[in-house]
DNA sequence: CCTTATTTCTAGACACTGTCAAGTTCCAGA
DNA sequence: TCTGGAACTTGACAGTGTCTAGAAATAAGG
């Protein structure tokens, strides 16, 4: 229950795991997850080829720890969006939009690791349990707006399943480039693209 | 200009480069984009290993010509889906969005290899000619509804891009397995699923 | 303090990958 | 018939993830 010592030599590293991590992050981001590759992971980190293996059980294990420390940085990037919004229900519900955007931005190669990517190992137990949190913070802020529980209610979670797809497939198209001929949201003032986000993510709520 | 003649012997194939693009359809559909191989391709086609670079100067070059393939593919189950609905604008518009999720169900790793990977050349001439071919059906389809073109008037680019976001990411939501807790499409009556498809994608256009 | 167990990490081997260069087989035009 | 070039094979290469055995350090128990 103590607190793990300083590392005392250069055999044992001390707190391998989250260096790993780190560095798994910094791989990831510079080589994207299609030529991401353990070894360098290692190398980057200073260790054997052989040592990501053992604290995380292969490849696909790391990039599993990875996207979880991913969705518990996508919902702090949503609420510090929320935080410097309006308390009502709907200002809120359009800042953790922006906040996924944010975070979709940011950090591409992540965000496609957790959302777009099969290697994650989704039956997890800290995966699925992280990611089933930001999708409850979704379903909490729609039932503040519609008055009605979405686990109960099928017409809110209808507009669960909206709101989604909306901010979903928009940043998915911005971060695959794919805005860039149309309207290029990355190379705007960020009041601008704020205002077009605002407008797109509202159109997925039916109020009606 | 002439078709080219059966295959007449074991050494020359023929016609290897369509054969080597089924091949690839099928091992891509079966093993998925992330363990994808190419020897696995060749050896499904029954050449040998270094055959298919030669045809499409590598991996990404075979996968960047299955990806335009893809592409029209899907303009085609759009297509059909239009032929059975209305002909008013927005049946129109609403059955190409179907049509677009007709084919992202269906063809769930290709679907993600076209629109989720960075693995296909982007810049390759067919890849972009066909890619935005699809584009300019949804901006014909946006224009016929709204009466502007979105390529001068921003506000109907707006929309372009909001209704795209939505279906996409309704897709990309439903393809990934992330919609089988809240509401599963997949194990639904076909004309049920298409009503709350039908609900969701019209929330993307702003009419008032 | 010494011995023993256990965890952490290294090192080597294995099968597999994509790419490249060189060689073989076939076709087509002169 | 000859010759150039296209189609395809073959072998080699560096790189990958995973597995196993072993070395190095810490922790536990006497």
């Amino acid at each position: 229950m103590t607190a793990r010592k300083p590392p005392v030599n250069s055999y044992h590293h001390g707190s391998l795991a989250p260096a790993l991590i780190a560095a798994a992050e910094q791989e990831l981001s510079q080589a994207g997850i299609e030529s991401f590759s353990l070894r360098a992971v290692a190398k980057r980190a200073g260790v054997s080829h052989g040592a990501p293996a053992h604290h995380f059980d292969g490849k696909n294990g790391l990039l599993t720890a990875l996207a979880a420390e991913g969705y518990r940085r996508l919902i702090d990037a949503q609420n510090e969006r929320q935080k410097k919004a309006q308390p009502d229900p709907l200002s809120q519900l359009i800042a953790s939009g922006s906040g996924y955007l944010d975070f979709a931005m940011q950090n591409q190669e992540l965000f496609r690791l957790m959302l777009a990517s099969s290697l994650p190992d989704r039956d997890n137990e800290h995966f699925s349990a992280v990611s089933m949190a930001a999708f409850d913070k979704l379903a909490v802020e729609i039932r503040n707006v519609l008055g009605t529980d979405p686990y109960t209610d099928r017409v809110a979670m209808t507009q669960v399943m909206a709101s989604w797809s909306m901010v979903h497939g928009l940043a998915e198209l911005i971060i695959s480039g794919r805005t860039k001929m149309p309207m290029d949201f990355t190379q705007m003032p960020a009041a601008q693209r704020d205002a077009i986000f605002e407008d797109i993510l509202l159109r997925a709520l039916k109020t009606n």
